[in-house]
DNA sequence: TCGGTAGTGTACATCGATGCAAGGATCGAT
DNA sequence: ATCGATCCTTGCATCGATGTACACTACCGA
């Protein structure tokens, strides 16, 4: 049914290996040959089978993005634009698997269980499992996780400082001279590194500016969308002393945040300060406009395709670290001047020991 | 390298065609083969080739979804996160393709002269080619269109009815008593069909109303983006007589809108009210909160999974329109009581003649 | 004149699974 | 004892491409 290689040799009366010698672009094909195959494909239509190619290859085609959450939570959908692209890039096909955050399918899916050895590749935004149960899974296709470090893993690694991050932002409001700062996205979860580190800049910002630490200012959060974030806040607000700023540790918290801040009639920023994380386009569009951690999204994207397919052609060095720039997008939340404070140089970190 | 299907015939001292029966479940496999067979297959981890098989069966496994605008647009990232899960629930792969509303791209994805043949069925969401060219490419796979109708093409097709629920959207204004309702996103180009049937349904709506159907009350837009909202609501505000209600043809340009009247100082919705269409979780944290018309997107998801699905099992029958269900969500931009209008049933619609 | 090598093209095996068709085994019926 | 039918298993070919190895032609320098 389909035009196969064997057509297309038949037709330009040369071998099937002539015809695949001239399709990957060998270099020793005289002129003429080339010429005759080329005008036999273009006459046939042919186009090769993929799976065929794959198969005697070794290889599947394609990598998979693996995601803790749906696709419609923003700063996924952002990343997950970026990645397609680059990967198309290097003709090659990404798949988006959503794991929701369950181990188990995480598991499945790294260890190739589910579909069987369908990636060549990984790009992992893991959740549901820890470092060292990542760390301690059998992977046999090259990894590059996204997001919290696990440390010394076996696994290329991009992500954001996410201290320095968190100190810029928290950083930020104390330069404008908030005194109760509220912190929203805290997570005291085996899997919340993330969250752990964000609270950690949060905390050594405060002392570091003779802020008193207040546990009851710190409300956690067991997700990171919207209905957690509104939440959270009318906690806060039904405080004694209710915050006069909030750092949430993600946009959709801060969206949320903001809801029900504009809800109970709190002005924003002159009665709280909102910052938030991940600089999703929604919040550009907030009234007002969302103050936020900026991640070169493109950045990760790239460095994360670019370091996996390294690794598909066969290196195999020292697993790498790379540290991802962001910088403080002040808007009207806040309000201040502009504060900079940038994250690192675009390059890579360093290796590890 | 990997654990292949010889290893486990060897391993359990059949044939390599036992185990494939085994592995497909085949009727005709005594208790006692079958038991020892999978005890081989888990001790030695095997998992089936799906390169292999895919080649053999003449298949790819895979699915394209095929996306007008990136993955960032909140429509189309909550549609795929339920289009990805219905297709995985079939063990099948499915593969976002983002075209940008490139017709080059478009086509040539469909006509397979991209990758080669690498789908085995395709829903797409067009922008870029109009109804003619679709209809007129070869395409041999199956493909389910999403979106407006390619008239009696020979594709199926899932939609919503437009023209009913932009009635649907401006009727709620005219109830609410406004009397000068703009609409933003107009399309005059030719791919704009989507726009066009929402605009007939706005003009058939304020007239059916006794209102004049005012052409400067119609913003064309070249996008449907955010920034493409707050523009045409800003020209919107210009005018000498400006709108009571606007009806944004979708959620962005209402979060645009939205945007420019709050820093206007326009009171949503006393002094105007706002009505999207798409009802992506965006709008329900937006203050105030955005009323719109609220497509049932799983329904969009599972009627064009299926309908793929059973082209590509064999049914040959005519090509079929489904018409997708849908209501108006009344929220706080316009704060009416709670209209009711809802689509139709969330059934198939008719084969076409 | 002969060996060497660079340039072209081909034959054959192979990637890992499944379709096909036929070979045995078993059992009941005649 | 023989025949068929049913149940179970297998050998071989095949899906469409590419890796390997080798044959053949020119042309080179020795």
């Amino acid at each position: 049914m389909a035009v196969t290689i064997y057509d297309v040799a038949r037709h330009a009366g040369v071998s099937p290996r002539t015809v695949s010698n001239v399709v990957n672009e060998y270099a020793f094909v005289s002129a003429t040959t080339r010429e005759r195959v080329k005008r036999s494909i273009d006459t046939l239509g042919y186009l090769p089978n993929l799976t065929a190619r794959n198969l005697r290859r070794g290889r599947t085609g394609m990598v998979a993005l693996v995601l803790p959450e749906p696709l419609h939570i923003p700063y996924f959908s952002e990343l997950s634009a970026f990645v397609l692209d680059e990967v198309a890039k290097r003709s090659y096909t990404a798949v988006i698997e959503q794991t929701d955050g369950e181990p188990e399918r995480e598991r499945a899916l790294l260890s190739a269980n589910d579909r069987g050895r369908l990636f060549d590749g990984f790009i992992f935004s893991p959740l549901g499992l820890n470092s060292k149960e990542i760390a301690s899974l059998a992977v046999k296709a090259p990894v590059v996780l996204l997001g919290e470090r696990v440390s010394s893993g076996p696994f290329d690694h991009v992500a954001i400082d996410n201290v320095s991050a968190a100190k810029c932002a928290v950083g930020h409001l104390v330069a404008l001279g908030r005194r109760r700062i509220a912190a929203i996205g805290h997570q005291p979860y085996e899997t919340g590194e993330t969250a752990r580190l964000r609270t950690q800049g949060y905390r050594e910002t405060l002392e570091a500016a003779g802020l008193a630490y207040d546990k009851r200012l710190v409300v956690s959060t067991p997700l990171f969308h919207r209905d957690n974030g509104a939440e959270a806040m009318a906690r806060l607000l039904a405080l004694a002393k209710p915050p006069d700023a909030v750092f949430c540790y993600n946009d959709l918290l801060a969206v949320g945040a903001l809801r029900t801040l504009l809800r109970a009639g709190v002005r924003v920023p002159e009665d709280v300060a909102v910052v938030g994380f991940d600089d999703i386009e929604e919040g550009r569009y907030l009234t007002p406009a969302l103050t936020t951690i900026s991640p070169d999204k493109q950045a990760i994207a790239s460095l994360a395709v670019k370091q996996l397919f390294k690794r598909l052609d066969g290196d195999a060095g020292r697993p790498v670290d790379f540290e991802v720039p962001f910088r403080l997008a002040v808007r009207e939340s806040t309000q201040g001047g502009s504060e900079a404070c940038e994250g690192p140089p675009p390059r890579p970190k360093a290796g590890r020991p």
